[in-house]
DNA sequence: CCTTAGTTTCAGGTCACCTGATAACACGTC
DNA sequence: GACGTGTTATCAGGTGACCTGAAACTAAGG
């Protein structure tokens, strides 16, 4: 019903796993999206802001891709812009000649706390309705998943 | 531990779950191109024509776009893509001289057919190790997370 | 010293999206 | 039957997020 053009045949197969994710994936980076850009960024750059917050320490570019699963090349354009930007700063490490660590600047800190806090409250719509053993047993789900597809969440990509 | 560069500050606020999809998504998406490359096709291609398939009955160009959550436009760069390469074929509607509705043609079902076997098992692999009630619990979460932020699977969506 | 591995960075390419603009058609209203 | 509104297909141009390849430098171990 509902759909006028559609005859009998195709008894419709429902989608799998992969499509819900992928589909609640694309409102949720939407979303991130929107809000990060309020603040001049965009999803990725917030991220990397936010490990670098998390992680406390300066990291440096290829620090950042190995947590962030990419190559250093992309990850260069991404700091290269932030460093424009004036989000973060990078001066060369004390005993290493071509590690160049980055940090947050003030305005950078400032920003993250403030797009984190954004989707702190979008993640509470989105949960809105799930008692407490929901939402962990969903969390516990997604991690054994990305567990189950040999991957972790960069906490400390090999070494580092 | 595991990080000789740590000293002490940050107490790292755990990532939340958005963090968590998108990691999920990450390897997923992997995954299915992966197995979607393996047939000449990239990921974005197997979801169209997995759509075609799944809806039984042709599809216009913008009809696609709107099950699929993006704009005609972008929507026309896919199939235009997969008509060239003779896994879709599209004929002018009957009585409506505007309208391209899309058919698989013999190849493109056959491709189709192929990945979507290689997608299921990938999907068994990804929940190794749950059970049932896990998995559908999972299922059940993800679809009142995407309900709560005001969106729908495009099995309808809007009229079509 | 020389090799191997890690790091930064430039150059160039692809894919998946987008907005804007055009042109043709559909259809109800006047 | 002309007219406005909405839909459709499609071209043109642009951005962001990724990639591989290659160059140059540094670190560390034989």
């Amino acid at each position: 019903m509902s759909d006028p053009d559609r005859p009998e045949g195709g008894v419709a197969t429902e989608p799998g796993v992969s499509y819900a994710i992928a589909r609640l994936h694309q409102l949720v980076f939407a979303a991130v999206s929107e809000r990060a850009a309020r603040h001049g960024l965009t999803a990725l750059q917030f991220t990397t802001l936010s490990v670098l917050n998390r992680h406390g320490v300066p990291l440096s570019n290829s620090q950042l891709a190995r947590r962030s699963f990419m190559t250093a090349q992309s990850m260069h354009e991404v700091i290269h812009r932030l460093e424009q930007d004036g989000l973060i700063a990078r001066s060369p490490h004390p005993n290493h000649g071509r590690k160049l660590p980055a940090t947050l600047t003030t305005k950078g800190r400032r920003v993250v706390v403030a797009c984190e806090k954004a989707v702190a409250e979008f993640e509470k719509t989105m949960l809105k309705g799930l008692t407490k053993a929901d939402r962990s047993a969903f969390l516990r789900t997604l991690k054994a998943a990305v567990k189950n597809l040999g991957g972790g969440f960069g906490e400390g990509a090999s070494r580092d």
